[in-house]
Parts: structure tokens; C-alpha cells; sequence
RNA sequence: GCACCCGUAGCUCAGCUGGAUAGAGUGUCGGCCUCCGAAGCCGAAGGUCACAGGUUCGAAUCCUGUCGGGUGCACCA
């Protein structure tokens, strides 16, 4: 399976039409005209505001299309009854050929049904266009996401694998929405956790040499270390057997750290994952960053010396009362001030950190995003004061945390043991799903919820798997349009868009296209909200409506797409039928999983 | 004790920066293959949106409190 990944998509004059790709948008343009229309001949008050003025799909397709709450927001200002307003605004909106029905309903709503035409003319807008849906909304802004960002001292771990998919989306998703997006994992080799992997390695090296060396508690015990050992061996021969750590400990480090690196960086690109830039916390260290950092925020006056309080209610055993040196994360939003040297001056781990943002500051992006892990939800608070006080308030910190995956085979929890080094990585869940499962699936939950993953239930090739529902409809359209060519009809790209589509005027037909039309809008939500499962939801809807409409053609042999001796038609059919496969795969791009051609 | 996240159909979960009679899947029951892929489709049944107040034209959504679950809580990265 391929795992190319859709990147540097945007193309700005592809997406700058003369026509905006989102309807609803467009739709609203038209309210907001004929409200402006109302003020000029003195039938509404001037002077309203009218952000709050929205044109959304309604919950109910029964209400129509589309509806409008124009006349509910704006009663209060205009001193009018909402009512009064809708009927007022109603025919003006009819006059629009696009309107076919403008009634009012409700407290106030104003439904909206559109002409069959404007359905049509969203899957021509599809076939004119191969992006539609990329929106301009980030307008370049440079976006930096980070995330997995794991201790160098082992492979991709299950619990990452998550935030791995996660930000890897999200950053597409971003990118999709006109963000100038950065992908970048922060390398946490600064820290004591190298100082044992180094040990460990140190044990295998041992062993390489034939010594029996027992793993105590505080070194890693895992396979995956032998091979280091083994090349620390050819290059190093035996000078240092028998020699104290002060001789080998920072060599063995840096050496170890990097071969850790690397099988980091083939894990993630086993499922797809691939990182801008590998920003090392080391770095920071004796180079003067981090003092620098601090001396802003010392510029700011918010790092004093002072004694901290104990956590009320749960005083740890061994506490008492040090002087540290503190950043007043209080003065930013945070619930105390937090330490950044220790009590024998030495940097707690936040400092790197805080100097890690604000080389992102420095580097200039304008908004920032971190993907944690749930475990680290109490650092989110100092870290948002952290980048608010360093950047005056400029640059938002946006921090995503992914719930834990709980890992099932057959209905039975997966049991697995750090200790005993067979823990489950992200290899082990690739090698037995697929990185297109393992993707898709990380991403039908939000990211705030747990997620019960079962190795045999995402496997399962049935609709209660949206997976392969999803991909079921895609190979359904490229089934179809194989069957149009063997009975001799021409559907080739160059053809469809010249289809004529005023055939399509089926209810299910028509269904498909209106779910087509909520494409463009469903990217600025879910990117707006940094939230890329509402993509894999969207695409499970698509891929529903496409299923109701081919199975009509069961019934209804005229809905079918192939109609025999009838080109036009076929080629209107097979048209709608490619737009679907266009918006599916544009979708699965985001999710990095690749659409199937045929699932036989 | 404090902070953050969560609580929606029997089960697993959506729910659009406040909208109408809260939606899918699964499970249960009943239909649809001489028909482009039935790995699918259609229908029925299933709800005090944890609970109690508040904000307003309108609350699953925002605020306060309570209950229940998860995560974290000087010097460990």
C-alpha cells in the first residue's frame, strides 16, 4: 500500500475563482444583500451588525436546505418582531434564482430550499475543479504543529501512535484550509532518560563482548537495544569493557540517541508520519538559549526567587520549604508559579521547554499548536502562560491532548508489559492492521476521547466498520466508471465535466450533491477547530448517502449509473458518481490513507 | 484538596464556536439480490442529553453547584 501524504497542496489561484467554493457562504452573501436591501428602502432599521447572522444547514432536512436565523438575532436590535422580519425577507430571497423556497417556520427560522440547479452546479464545481474544498481561510498564515515528540530511548510506542496520527491530520487538514504548516517533533534528549538508555546500551555492549550483565530496575531491558550494541561494538572494538562511565557515557549517549532517532523516524514513516523539522531539547543546553528565554521573561519581571507552597490536601512525604527560582505563570492564567531551576541551580525540565517556544516564537509562526499525550494535561496551563508572556499575548498556543488507546483482541483487553520490554509498538499495530486502518481509525473519535481499539473489529470488512465502509464507497465509483467503459461510453476526465447534469434530478441524487456541498464549510470547521476527526465522520456520511443512492438503482433501474445506449445520461451519472470519489479521496488525503481502487 | 478532560439510545460514539421534533453505527424485530459490487440498502423500536439551578426569544452546547469516571498535582523529562 502506498502511503504517499498530500503536502504543499495549496495552489491560491486554483481556490481564488470568481465563485467561492462554499455554498453556504454564498448563500449568506445573499441574506446579507437583500438585508441591506430591506435598510435602503427604510423596511429595517440601519445600523445592525450582522456577524451573528448565520445560514447553516438545519438538523432536520425536512426544514429545507438551508436555514437562516437572520431574523432571530436581529429582532432584538431592530426593535422588531422576528417574524415580521422573515416574511419581510422571504420574497427578496425568492427573487434569487438559486431560492426556490424561502418559508418561515419556528420561532423565526427562515428555511431556504434551493433549486435543483445549484446542486447540480456543486458537482460541476467538483468536476472543474479537482480542489475543491481547499479553502483560503489560513490565508498562509504559518501554522507549527507539534507532537509525538518521545523520549529517544526506544521505538514509537502504541500510546503515541495516536498523537502521531493526530497531529500528522491535523497538520494536513491545516494545510488543506490555506495554513503555511510546519510538522515538527521536539527530541527530548536533554534530559537523565538518554543518561540510562546510554546505560542499557552499555549493558548490551557487555553482553556483545560475552559478559553476563543482569538489567536492574532503571534501565531498559528491550530487544531493540542488541542491535545498537552490536554496531557500538564494530565501531568502538573493547576500549570500553572495564571502564567507568565517565570514560564512555556521553559517547555511548550521543550514539545511542541517534540510532534512536533513526528507528523513531522509520517507525513514523511506516505509517506515513513525516516530520518537517527534528528540533533537538539538547541543543538548548550550553548554548545559551535557555538563558536567553529566561531573560525575557526576566525583562518582563516575571522570574523571581521564592518558596513555593505545598499542593493543599495531598503534601508529598519529603516536602519542605526550598527556595527556587520561579516564572510567575500566575500573571498568565496558570494556578501557581512554577519553578524553572531547581534547588541546586540546575535547570528543571520546564526551562528547555519554555526556551523551545520561544525559539518558535523567534522563528516567526503565528500560531502554534502542541499535541500531548492526556498524562501531560497539567503542564497545558504553564506552557499557554509560557508562549503568552514571551509573546506579549501574539502568538496563541493551541495545545490538543489525545486520550489513551486501549488496545483489544477479540473483546479481551491486550495485556502488555514495559517491564518485561514486551510492550506494544507502533510497529507491532501497522504490521498487523495497516497503516490505513491504524490511521482511520485513531481518527473516528475525538481527540478527547478514549479510544477502544480491537485488533479484530477494525479488521472486520462491514459497515459497522467505517473504514472500509468509506473505502467501499470509493471502490464503488471506480467500479462503476470501469463498467461505463466496457459498455463503450466515454467518461473520461476530459468528457464529465461536460456532462450535461440537469439529468440529475433524483432525490437521492440530489442528496449526494448536497452532501458534497458541505464539504468546503466541514474543512473551515474542522480546521478551525483543530479537530480532523470531523473528516473521517463527514466522509463516513458521503460514502452513506452514495450507498443509499446505488442501492435505489436496485429498485429504480433508471438510477443506476451505467444506462446502456444512453451516453449523456451515463456520463451526467458517472459524473456525480466521480465527484464522489474526488471528495473521498481528498478526504482519506487528509487522513493519510490512501483510497482503494477495488476491494474484491 | 486543586486543576484539566469526560458523562448523550442496552453498547460504541457524533452533534457545526447557543437553534426547531437530539442523530449515526451496533444489538433486537421486519423487509430488499433473474438488478452497475447485498462488504450494501429500506423500515420499526429504543432518550429525564448524569442531576439541580442560572443566563435568553431559544441550552446537550455558555455560567454556578452537586454526583460519577479519567488524568495530573514543588526539586523526576
Amino acid at each position: 500500500m502506498a502511503l504517499t501524504q498530500p503536502r504543499r497542496m495549496i495552489n491560491p489561484a486554483r481556490t481564488l475563482g470568481s465563485e467561492p467554493m462554499n455554498l453556504f457562504a454564498n448563500i449568506r452573501t445573499l441574506v446579507i444583500d437583500a438585508l441591506a436591501a430591506m435598510q435602503s428602502e427604510g423596511s429595517l432599521p440601519d445600523g445592525l451588525d450582522f456577524t451573528n447572522v448565520a445560514v447553516e444547514p438545519p438538523r432536520d432536512a425536512a426544514h429545507g436546505d438551508m436555514a437562516t436565523n437572520a431574523a432571530m438575532v436581529l429582532a432584538k436590535p431592530a426593535g422588531m418582531k422576528p417574524r415580521d422580519i422573515a416574511d419581510a425577507l422571504a420574497p427578496k430571497l425568492t427573487n434569487d434564482p438559486r431560492i426556490d423556497v424561502a418559508e418561515v417556520a419556528g420561532p423565526g427560522f427562515l428555511n431556504l430550499r434551493l433549486a435543483p440547479v445549484v446542486w447540480q452546479g456543486v458537482v460541476q464545481q467538483v468536476l472543474d475543479n479537482p480542489t475543491y474544498g481547499q479553502s483560503t481561510m489560513g490565508q498562509g498564515k504559518r501554522v507549527n504543529v507539534e507532537y509525538v515528540s518521545t523520549n529517544p530511548t526506544g521505538p514509537v510506542h502504541v500510546g503515541h501512535t495516536r498523537g502521531a496520527v493526530f497531529g500528522d491530520a491535523l497538520s494536513s487538514l491545516l494545510n488543506y484550509a490555506g495554513y503555511d504548516v510546519t510538522r515538527e517533533y521536539y527530541i527530548n534528549d536533554g534530559g537523565a532518560q538518554v543518561d540510562v538508555l546510554a546505560r542499557s546500551v552499555y549493558l548490551r555492549y557487555l553482553e556483545a563482548h560475552g559478559h553476563e550483565v543482569s538489567f536492574e530496575d532503571g534501565t531498559y531491558p528491550g530487544d531493540y537495544l542488541i542491535d545498537v550494541a552490536e554496531a557500538l561494538k564494530q565501531k568502538v572494538g573493547d576500549q570500553f569493557v572495564d571502564k567507568g562511565e565517565q570514560y564512555w557515557l556521553a559517547e555511548i549517549r550521543e550514539f545511542a540517541t541517534d540510532k534512536m532517532m533513526d528507528l523513531i523516524r522509520s517507525d513514523l514513516a511506516y505509517l506515513g508520519v513525516e516530520m518537517d523539522v527534528y528540533f533537538s531539547e539538547k541543543s538548548l543546553y550550553g548554548t545559551g538559549r535557555i538563558e536567553e528565554a529566561l531573560q525575557a521573561l526576566e525583562d518582563k519581571g516575571l522570574i523571581y526567587e521564592g518558596i513555593l507552597e505545598p499542593p493543599k490536601g495531598k503534601t508529598p512525604e519529603d516536602w519542605e520549604p526550598r527556595e527556587q527560582t520561579l516564572f510567575r505563570s500566575t500573571e498568565h492564567g496558570d494556578d501557581v508559579d512554577r519553578p524553572v531551576k531547581k534547588s541546586d541551580g540546575s535547570w528543571t525540565y520546564f526551562a528547555p521547554d519554555i526556551a523551545y517556544h520561544y525559539d518558535k516564537i523567534e522563528r516567526g509562526f503565528d500560531e502554534l499548536i502542541d499535541v500531548f499525550g492526556a498524562d501531560h494535561g497539567g503542564y497545558v496551563k504553564r506552557m499557554k502562560a509560557a508562549v503568552s508572556a514571551l509573546s506579549d499575548g501574539k502568538v496563541p498556543l493551541d495545545i490538543k491532548l489525545t486520550q489513551l488507546v486501549k488496545l483489544y483482541k477479540n473483546g479481551q483487553p491486550f495485556k502488555m508489559s514495559k517491564r518485561a520490554g514486551t510492550f506494544v509498538t507502533l510497529r507491532d499495530v501497522v504490521d498487523q492492521v495497516g497503516p490505513d486502518v491504524t490511521r482511520f481509525v485513531m481518527l473516528t473519535r475525538k481527540n478527547d476521547a478514549p479510544l477502544d481499539f480491537d485488533f479484530d473489529k477494525v479488521l472486520e470488512q462491514s459497515k459497522d466498520n467505517p473504514v472500509f465502509y468509506v473505502q467501499y464507497a470509493h471502490a464503488r465509483v471506480r467500479s462503476v466508471i470501469r463498467k461505463a467503459t466496457e459498455a463503450g461510453i466515454d467518461v473520461g476526465d476530459a468528457v464529465l465535466p461536460a456532462a450535461d447534469l440537469s439529468k440529475l434530478t433524483d432525490e437521492a441524487e440530489l442528496n449526494v450533491a448536497r452532501k458534497l456541498a458541505e464539504w468546503p464549510r466541514l474543512i473551515e470547521i474542522a480546521a478551525r477547530n483543530h479537530e480532523p476527526h470531523r473528516v473521517a465522520f463527514y466522509l463516513y456520511e458521503l460514502a452513506s448517502d452514495f450507498h443509499t443512492l446505488w442501492n435505489r438503482g436496485n429498485d429504480l433501474p433508471q438510477l443506476r449509473f451505467v444506462q446502456e445506449g444512453d451516453a449523456a445520461t451515463t456520463q451526467a451519472k458517472i459524473a456525480l458518481a466521480h465527484a464522489v470519489a474526488v471528495v473521498i479521496s481528498a478526504g482519506l488525503g487528509i487522513l493519510g490513507v490512501t483510497p482503494v481502487e477495488e476491494m474484491r
